[in-house]
Parts: C-alpha cells; structure tokens; sequence
DNA sequence: TGAGTCACG
DNA sequence: ACGTACGTGACTCAA
C-alpha cells in the first residue's frame, strides 16, 4: 500500500519555534529557529517512514467557519509572536523550493483540510500518516491513517505513533469518540465549553461506558443505577443543563472531511528539490550546513558570475617551482603589496599566490621534495619584506617556529578578521567564508590538506588548484573584511590587537609549560588508593556494589529510590545529584560527604592527572593551544589541554599548580591583574562612589560591604564581604535577586534589598547598566573600550528568557570584553619589551587576568617590573590599573 | 551526540 | 507569570 505523510504546517512549525531554543538569525537579524526545526523534523520524519508521497497543510488567518459558529472559539489563541510570524512566508518559500505541495484554503483550518486529505486518500487505496502536534487529529485515527504526535519536551523532539489499538489502550474507547470526550470536557485553548463541571476524568469514565454523546443523553436515567458509573450527585443536572453546550461543542471539535480542495495523492509524490532556488534560499537563510546534507549546488546563473570573474580569471599556476625559479618568484613577491599564502600545517607543500597585473593571476607551488634548500626559501619568504595575507595566522606562526623559521610580514589573517566581525559564529572555514561573503562554493580544504594529498600516488592537479583558489579568495576576502572592519570602527582593533597577537600565542604554544611528569604520576596513583578506599565506604554505605558511582542515572536511583533521600532539584532527564544539591543532603546521610570527595578525587584523576599526563611532549612540556577566534567576548581560550582551569580553590588540587614549573636555574614570573572587571565597571560606569573606592586603595568588597549594610569599613564581617564580594560579581554578570539569594543563602527579599542599596549608593553603575541595555536594544550590538562588537539579536527577542538572557549579556560583555582587551594588549608589549631589552624571558601563559613568563633567574627582578609596568600602562583608567607580580621555581609559588 | 558535571576566570 | 549570573573546555555516561 503505498503511503502518503501530510503535515500540519502550523502544530509542527509553532512545536519548532518553541522547541529550537537556540538562537537561529542570520546576520541581519531574521530568526530562523522556527525553519530550520521545522525542516529537522520533517526530514527525520521522511527517513523513518519514507512515504511514497507528502504534502503540508497550513491554517488561513481568515475567520473559519468555527468562529461563525460559535464567537468565543478560539478567542484565547494567543496570536503568534512576530519572530514566527516572519519565518512563516519564509518556510512556504522554502518548502516550495523543495516542490512539497501546500494546502490552504481559506475559511478552512489545518485540521480540517488534514482530515479531508486522510478520507481521500483512504478512498484512493492509500495509507496516510498525520504528522501533527494536536491532539484533537486522534479522531482521525484509522486502521490506514495513523497520527504521528510531535512532542517538544524540554528542547528535544519526541514522536509517538497513534494506530487504533494503541488508542484503544491509552483510552479505553474509539478514536472518533475522541469527538464525544470534547464534546463533554470542553477545550480550553480551543475555548470551547463542553458540559460545565464536567472535566477530564469524569468525561472520559462517561465516555468508556457511553461511547458517543448520543448514545450518553438517551441513556440519562440508568447513569446512576449502571455498574462502575462515574456518577456524583448533581452529575445529572450538569448533564441536563449543559446538554445544548455539550451539542455545539460536538460539532466544533468534530474535524471536516469535506474541504472544497482539488487534493489527488498521486500529484503529491516526492519530487526532487529545485536545485537553484533551494540554493539560494538556504544562502538567505544562512543555513549552509544544509545546502551540504541537500547536496545543493550553486547556480550556474548572474550571481554567480560577479564572483566566478574574480576567481577565474587568467589565472598561471606553476606548480612545481624549482629552486632557480624560487630566487626569481622571491624578488617578485617583494615588489607586491601583498601575496596570498596557503600552506599545509606540515610547511610540506605552500601555495603563494600573487596578482600579477589586471585580472591576471600567478599562484606558485613550493614542495619541501623537490627543493634542496627549500627552508632557505621559507625563510626568505616569511621575512618582514614580503607582505602576506593567511588564513590562520596563529597556526602557520606556531608551524614555522617549530621549524626554526621566523615568521614576519603577515599583514593580514581572514580568520581573525572574520571573527571580529562575528564573534561567536564558532568557526570561520575558508569555505565557509567564501559562502557568507560572495555566494561562492569553494573547493574543500580537505583536497589539499588530506593525508597524501601530495603524495605519489595522487594527482597534485587537484589539490594545487584547489589551494591556488583559496589563494584568490584570501584576497578576495581580504578586500571585504577590511571594508567592514574600517566601516565598523575595528580596524584598528584588528592591527593593533588581535592581529599581532597571533604571533605571541603561537610563540607562547610553542614555547610549552615545564610540567614534572614524576610528580603528576605519583599524584595520579595517590588519587587512585583513595578513590578505591572511597569507593568502598559508598558501596558499603549504600549497602549494595556495583553500581556506578559516575553515573548520574545510577547515582539517583541509589540516592533517591533506595536511600529515601529527597530530591532537591530537576534535570531534563532526572533529579539533579550536582554538588550544591548533594551539599543540602550533607546532614541527611554520611554517603554524601563520601559522593562529594568521590567525585573530587576522579574529576581530579580523569581531567588533571591522567589527562594531563597524556599530552606531555617529549621535550617534557605541554603545548596547549590558544584559541583566538572561538569567544564571543574576545577572551582566548585554551585546549588540548585546557590550561587555564588548572584547580587553584581546594587545597588537593592546588598539588597540581606545584609540578608546573620552572626548568633549573630559571624561574616562572606570575602577574595577575587585581579586579580588573569591577574597575571596568567603575571606570565605564564612571561610578565616582566607586571610583573613589578604588582609589582608596581599601579592599573593594569591603568597602561595598561597609556601604551596602551601613558599617564602618573597620567592622565589616567576613560573612559580610562575602556577601558584597557576591553582589559584585553579580552586577557584572547581569543579576537577578534570585539568584543573589541562592548564591549567599539568604532569602530573596533580603538579597533585592542588598541590591536596591547597592543601586542607590552606586548610582552611577544603574544608570550605566540602563544605558547599555537600552543601547544594545537599538543598535544590535554592544562594544568594549577598544571597539570590540558582540551581536546580541537575542536582545529583540520577544520571548521573557531569551531577551533576558540578551540583556544580562549586554550588561557583561562590554566588560568582560575590554578586560580581554587589556590583557592581550599587555601580551603583546610584555612580549616586545622583552625583546627590545635583550631578555629572554618567555610568555608561557594567559589565564584571562593572569600571564606567566619563564625567566632565567637573574631576570627574575628586571621580568617582574617590567611585566608590572606594560600591564598596568595599557589603558588610563580613571581608577588604577592594578597588576600584582610575583617570582617562583613552582606556578603556585608565584601565584 | 547531548546531557550532566565540574574545573577555571 | 515567566525562570533565574557571564565566559570557557574536558570527561563520563547513555542512547
């Protein structure tokens, strides 16, 4: 039997909007949540039961004849916010695209043309599944419809099928009762009444006995002498007095199956999409990741040429330059403005592109086999006299250190560039570039970058071509990116910070951190025999082994099921067990304090002694990666390992901070920056209360502390500047009251006043903070003193959480932002000043407020004032930059 | 692959 | 009435 899928456009697109939680917009701000869930579904759907045929209905704005009928019909229907509204025109273009035919009509809803679609189909010999969100479609439950149910439960989409048995076994009676049911209970988002007093329960005990309505109101005097009735005294009465009510809510729940529509299963078979308009509707939406899983290709047509002449235009490619010809190709790319490099991570084969005159084009094709003195050549080619334009500057640095090659003259990098115009996108593929910027499918950087790409057994065409058109989108790109940076105010963000840094980081990735691999093994094992013993007292507590003590599910099932211990918090799938709820049960139960050190001990073990263990290098040091183009604040951040979460706070994991180290006879010069956030804010804020609080010189928690509960600096508590510590912290992070109250254990009321006092005393910091919301609302965006941009569309946002969330955004991103600011800033003069003075100290890391040089010894003094100075010199605040130094043989020696 | 947890600033 | 702090990355489990 073949088969047919019709979809209930509206249930499924409004179950999309709510269940795609993230924020989907494109670039100008269209959401495009609602689309991309909606085609998720549908495609998972079309590959569980690969229909024969499809089509999707939608609902007409216009009155239908249930509001004619009846005026208070879905009066309550909330009209659609404007974010869905907007991707409704969008998602019809789309699925036109894709040739899946539509059904509207007006006066009709969706339900009742699904309804009729499902009896024609039966009546054509075929079998239909209703995929839809809506309870109410159940009556049309046969044995050759079934109903697909959408749910949406908790951000995850969950289907359940519906056949007449397994209606029969939740229900107790028919599918096409299900109009009875209603009829009796009512519905209020359909704000239909049914039989007042009479709700789910009794309607559906009324049902499994009577069937239909009908059948019910002529048997009106047995209900209280029948066996199992339901029947309380007045039932009567409400039935007798709610009969007409209960009539007319019959025919509003009863779905048509008589919609005036020209519908024929055969026209609806599955047909491929066209191809074009896909295309370049999935480009408008920017939904590239999809133009990928379609298989869609660019169209051959005007949009393309505008850029096709860029790209293929005379373009010589020499692709094995011998080592005469390298001399000459060396004079030329000096007398370039720029060249365009390509290289594989391995330096193996690089690809230099350069335009020659007019549209005339030459990529050349250095390959370290067929040149004797192919380093030599390198080197000449990465001197500060040669101009270069590269994709991931930090890499190629770091790839031409571990050569012993200095790199120099990288004017510009389209990954950094990229990411400063979109922070936050996650990744900035060439490719992908190419895309965004001029609608332009690339080649793959796989072509070229595969292993053996080059090798004997290949064709080097490909790969040679490919790099050399990824050569010409650099420049390309170079030429837009530079146009936005300038047009945004970023350019000189970009020069002087993040394109510079680059450099340093992949200086610093290079130079590695000493760590003593002894010592962590010992700590490793240590870690071990107490996690064995621990282990036991769980077990034994627990009265039962086995289990998994890593497992949340299991953990639950012991704690909660088996221990009787109540649950204090949900997760999407359970009870919460994280620390702070385990921290409730301390008193409750001795396996508490057990769990906790448990999972202490193997957090410790798993991520810090055998994780770290396992990306020691030879040399003996670890080599994190920094990544420059991954927040959305502008901080860096660090993988492979992650080195700056190294523990600190307990005293266990602060063991680890002793076997980073020094090597013999030099020393490790740790500066961190004291409050640089809360200075921000007071500097930005211009707060004077606050500004003359630092520039007392007084702790600043303290201060607030004496401030906030009306003391004199000299009797502020410990408990008290916790308190004013946490107030702090939470201003910068955009707080709420309920969150104050959870975080210092106090009710909410007392945690709003903390706040309110806060406010009045820091008048200046409310007003700022009004500022910035309101100008990220008009703007779009908020920046940092250096002119870093964070996009926040979440701002605009119609729905309670997510404008929230935008708005506690723009209260941190500016400062968060600008401290990330600073602090690279300072890396790149610490690391000129070290150079200039003849020194050799090495930056070895950046942890967000803190960098760490390794020094000999003797330099440790000169190192420390040094450091000292070009941190605190970077910016003139109007409260002092503060950065505290200190030397060690240990990072938590110096720390 | 996503969720839960926890390490850091 | 909502649902509850910003920014990260690594590890483990379970589907």
């Amino acid at each position: 039997m073949r088969k047919l899928m019709v979809i209930d456009g509206n249930s499924i697109v409004n179950r999309a909007y709510y269940g795609v939680s993230q924020t989907l917009t494109t670039r100008e701000g269209q959401p495009t949540n609602a689309i991309f869930g909606f085609l998720n579904i549908m495609n998972k759907l079309l590959e569980e039961e690969g229909p024969d045929a499809l089509c999707v209905t939608f609902d007409r704005s216009a009155p239908t004849f249930r509001h004619l009928a009846y005026e208070g019909y879905k009066a309550n229907r909330t009209g659609m916010p404007d974010e869905l509204a907007s991707q409704m025109p969008l998602l019809k273009d789309v699925l036109s695209a894709m040739n899946v035919p539509m059904y509207e009509l007006d006066g009709w809803e969706a339900d009742d043309l699904l309804g009729t679609i499902a009896r024609r189909d039966e009546e054509a010999g075929w079998a239909t599944v209703i995929v839809t969100g809506d309870k109410d479609s159940l009556q049309l439950v046969t044995e050759h419809t079934t109903v697909k149910l959408v749910s949406t439960r908790m951000g995850r989409t969950t289907t359940r099928d519906v056949t007449p048995e397994s209606f029969r076994e939740e229900y107790g009676f028919d599918p096409v009762n299900i109009i009875d049911l209603k009829a009796l209970m009512g519905d209020s988002s359909d704000n239909y009444p049914g039989v007042k007093g009479v709700g789910e329960k009794t309607a559906t005990a009324l049902i499994q006995l009577y069937h239909t309505v009908g059948h019910l109101y002529d048997h009106m005097p047995d209900i209280c002498s029948a066996p199992d009735t339901p029947a309380k005294p007045g039932l009567i009465k409400k039935l007798e007095e709610g009969r007409e009510s209960a009539l007319l809510s019959y025919d509003l729940a009863t779905i048509r199956t008589d919609a005036p529509i020209d519908f024929d299963p055969e026209s609806d078979l599955r047909q491929a999409p066209d191809n074009d308009r896909l295309y370049q509707l999935f480009m408008s939406l920017e939904f590239s990741k999809l133009i990928d899983r379609y298989h869609l290709t660019a169209p051959q047509g005007e949009g393309r040429a505008q850029t096709a002449a860029i790209f293929d235009s005379g373009c010589y490619l020499e692709k094995d330059v011998t080592s005469q010809q390298a001399a000459g190709l060396l004079a030329l790319w000096r007398t370039k403005e720029v060249v365009h490099i390509v290289a594989l991570p391995s330096l193996d084969v690089v690809c230099v592109g350069c335009r020659l005159s007019g549209d005339s084009w030459m990529a050349s094709i250095l390959m370290a086999d067929r040149l004797t003195d192919y380093n030599d050549i390198l080197k000449a080619l990465f001197a500060p006299d040669i101009k270069k334009a590269v994709h991931g500057a930090k890499d190629l640095c770091r790839a031409l250190l571990e050569e012993g090659i200095s790199p120099g003259g990288i004017v510009f990098d389209t990954e950094v560039a990229a990411y400063l115009l979109a922070p936050g996108d996650g990744s900035y593929e060439l490719e992908k570039l190419g895309l965004t910027y001029f609608d332009r499918q690339s080649p793959k950087a796989s072509v070229y970058l595969e292993e053996g790409a080059f090798g004997p057994l290949s064709d080097p065409n490909a790969p040679a071509e490919a790099m050399m058109d990824h050569c010409l989108l650099i420049d390309a790109l170079r030429e837009v990116l530079t146009a936005r940076l300038q047009e945004l105010g970023m350019w000189e963000l970009y020069e002087t910070v993040d394109l510079p840094l680059c450099q340093v980081l992949a200086e610093m990735e290079t130079e590695g951190f000493l760590i003593d691999r002894g010592a962590l093994t010992a700590f490793g094992q240590m870690l071990s025999q107490r996690i064995d013993q621990v282990q036991k007292t769980i077990y034994a507590l627990a009265g039962e082994d086995g289990f998994n003590i890593n497992s949340t599910q299991q953990l639950g099932r012991i704690l909660f099921d088996k221990l009787g211990l109540p649950p204090v918090k949900k997760t999407k799938s359970g009870w919460s067990t994280n620390a702070e709820v385990l921290e409730k049960l301390q008193d409750q139960h001795p396996i508490i304090a057990s769990i906790l050190e448990h999972r202490q001990l193997t957090k410790l073990r798993s991520t810090y002694a055998d994780g770290l263990g396992k990306v020691i290098s030879p040399d003996g040091k670890i080599h994190t990666s920094f990544q420059n183009t991954v927040t959305a604040t502008g901080r860096l951040s660090s993988t492979e390992p992650n080195l700056q979460n190294i523990p600190i706070r307990t005293e266990l994991g602060a063991e680890l901070r002793k076997m980073f180290a020094a090597p013999a006879g030099r020393v490790l010069v740790d500066a961190d920056y004291s409050q640089i956030e809360l200075r921000l804010l007071a500097h930005m804020a211009g707060d004077q209360a606050m500004i003359a609080g630092f520039q007392s010189g007084e702790d600043i928690h303290t201060i607030t502390a004496s401030q906030v509960f009306n003391v004199p600096v000299g009797e502020v508590s410990p408990q008290m500047r916790r308190s004013a510590k946490a107030v702090n912290f939470g201003i910068v992070y955009g707080i709420s009251p309920f969150s104050l109250s959870q975080d210092i254990g106090v009710s909410v009321q007392e945690a709003k006043e903390y706040m309110d006092k806060y406010f009045a005393h820091y008048a200046g910091v409310r007003s700022y903070m009004d500022g910035v919301v309101e100008q990220a609302r008009q703007a779009g965006y908020v920046s940092t003193l250096w002119g870093r941009r964070r996009w926040i569309p979440e701002i605009r946002s119609s729905n309670f959480n997510t404008r929230s969330f935008g708005e506690r955004v723009a209260l941190n991103a500016p400062i968060q932002g600008t401290a990330a600011d600073i602090i690279k800033l300072a890396m790149i003069r610490v690391r000129d000043r070290l150079k200039e003075e003849g020194l050799t100290g090495k930056l070895v890391l950046q942890v967000h407020d803190e960098l760490i040089v390794e020094c000999p010894e003797e330099e440790a003094e000169s190192v420390c004032k040094l450091v000292e100075e070009e941190m605190e010199g970077v910016a003139q605040l109007a409260v002092p930059l503060l950065a505290e130094t200190k030397a060690g043989t240990t990072w938590a020696e110096a720390h």
